[in-house]
DNA sequence: TATGAATGAGACTTCATTCAT
DNA sequence: AATGAATGAAGTCTCATTCAT
């Protein structure tokens, strides 16, 4: 009856936390989950654990996630959420296409070097439905938000090469990370490169 | 959420299968696991679904996996055994360096779009130290399979600049087919392109 | 996920049991179960109690019964089939109604004087949609089976009559139960009393 | 399964309530339970979805109440004091027997068929001591009702037959309501013949 | 060697009840 | 008096693994 994970409607917190301690004791919850599943993996995230982490019972974690599943969503969110965020700010202000770009990528960078274990365990988020669809929506944000610059520097055709040069760049930094490499610093400019090198006009045959 | 795989001390068949029945056991087991991966996800691998799907009581299963991980290891070896395989080939037979990347690309492409779902649940295999480390020894083989080509036609900085190509490669696939993409014949000029790109002399500053 | 009684599918055990050790475990875990219900009531019947009763880990409970609720049923099965099984032998050996009758309520006194907590308890089964269904059958099972006696002697009406006469006797039974009235012989001639009166053609007015 | 009643040491509201506030209060919470028993049966009656129901917080409802269980107590006397009142009414204001019964055939058919989820669900209460107990006192006070007005009206054996008399009229509404009988009309005349039949003098042998 | 019944630690989740505010 | 956040014991159920046959 219980495991397996159920096809949830409930990837929402509980509460829309209204109260300074409700706030503080979501963010906490979320916070344990991040910390255990960058120090000890997937495996060791129970719920009990986390709680126990977070400095509250298990039934108060219950009162504010409706499911183990909503927790984690709530953590995806939250990483995405900042992700997003910076990356919409870098399109904004900046004044051309390239810097645009080089924000995009740096954004991405701090994202994952900042908390290395964590941004890449959440790659590897455990499947399920509830999960997958989260994940998805938040992928298809970040892909439409740089589809937008493009489309608004006059670079066409820019949906698919958006997704594509998000993956790609998604790909190295996750693999940088894999192989354990630490300097973004040294990331930076191989990133740039290539998406550079493919937004390149085609050279024609010849 | 998870099945937590038990931190097993080896990730190796029980035994070097030395009678064609034990050859096929394995096989029939391992493929059984890919199987279910492929049609009902990471959740319901369980090794007593694995075993039955094969045709084998579970006491066989162990008689030829020390643990539910070394069976998952196998697989994973399987898969990619057949990739490095192709990708050694054509960089063996291929004539000049054009060719040779084009035809890795197209190993990639096949392994992916062969076995989708297969494919891509494999990129999220539930880690675990020993998984980890198996992933490890494969990314890295595949690594050096492109470095060596790259160095035998003169490309300077070959290490890295493989391994980045390996990543931007497979990050666009994934995404792809995370997105539901299903055409690889669309995806391999976008592919090519942007590792055509990325090889490119880069342009002075001028 | 777990709790609350899931509208289960699953109220059958989960296998067939064909070999004499399945067979002894089941039956082992059904009495259990029973002994449970009858001398500590509903409130101390848990599946780990049930298994450790029957000398089994809470395990193998579950490779027999797929859910508590499936445990449930069959034992709520094994019960009435008894009750069934010598309603049925009363209807189909006696040579006419009354005796027919008589034996009918003697099966069903024994049933509950038998194991008078266990048959008391079962009565006030908690509600549950896949138990309750069973309960349904196994009560119009009783009722067309006294039905059909009322039919085959020339008896009018019979379905509702067979109906209220059975819910009548059942009535009297539970509540003389629950007053804590051990002794069926001094039952017995109320029952039948009740059961002739109604059976009676009504006297005209006057 | 069922929601386990901690054993309460009393089963009596927290306060003889002496504003009216208090009593409004009480109203509303066993009010409350009895709507959440009806409407979603046993399985949803927790205190705090009472409470909730009920416009009250959960920490009110224990100031009225020292237990789930004592919450339980009072509705079901709330209920049974109704059918008890309406019983005395009739056999006090009826002139002779037969009225009298028929006037507390129509009470307890009112009483089924008023709230008919609530009436027999009331019939399955999850067991406990208290609540048990409770039950008792009141199934007593039902069946004195009909004693005395038996012995008012010299029927000999008044005390087990008025027991038996209640407890078949109850089997018989009880199971009609359970096989989903919803026509009080119908019940009537074959509940009237019941008893009526068993009060009859018993017809000598000859 | 093969079988599959048995094991049991441990996961998720609920809900009656308390108590600081 | 009222609130509702917090508690935590306890329940159901799973699944990797073992071992007697």
């Amino acid at each position: 009856m219980v495991p397996s994970i159920a096809a949830a409607s409930h990837a929402e917190p509980r509460k829309r936390p209204s109260q300074a301690r409700s706030i503080a004791a979501v963010a906490a919850m979320v916070e344990a989950a991040a910390r255990i599943i960058e120090t000890r993996g997937w495996a060791a995230l129970t719920t009990n654990h986390v709680a126990e982490r977070a400095g509250f019972s298990i039934g108060s974690l219950y009162q504010y996630f409706p499911s183990k599943e909503a927790l984690l969503a709530e953590l995806l969110r939250r990483e995405r959420a900042q992700l997003l965020r910076e990356v919409r700010q870098a399109t904004e202000t900046a004044a051309s296409l390239a810097p645009a770009i080089e924000q995009c990528i740096a954004a991405g960078l701090r994202h994952q070097f900042g908390r290395p274990a964590l941004a890449l365990a959440l790659e590897y988020v455990p499947a399920s439905l509830a999960m997958h669809q989260e994940d998805t929506v938040l992928r298809q944000a970040l892909d439409r938000q740089l589809a937008a610059v493009l489309a608004r520097h006059g670079v066409a055709g820019s949906a698919t090469l958006a997704a594509d040069l998000v993956a790609l760049c998604r790909g190295m930094i996750d693999a940088a990370a894999l192989r354990g490499e630490t300097d973004a610093a040294a990331l930076l400019p191989r990133l740039l490169r290539a998406v550079r090198a493919v937004l390149q006009p085609v050279p024609g045959p010849q």
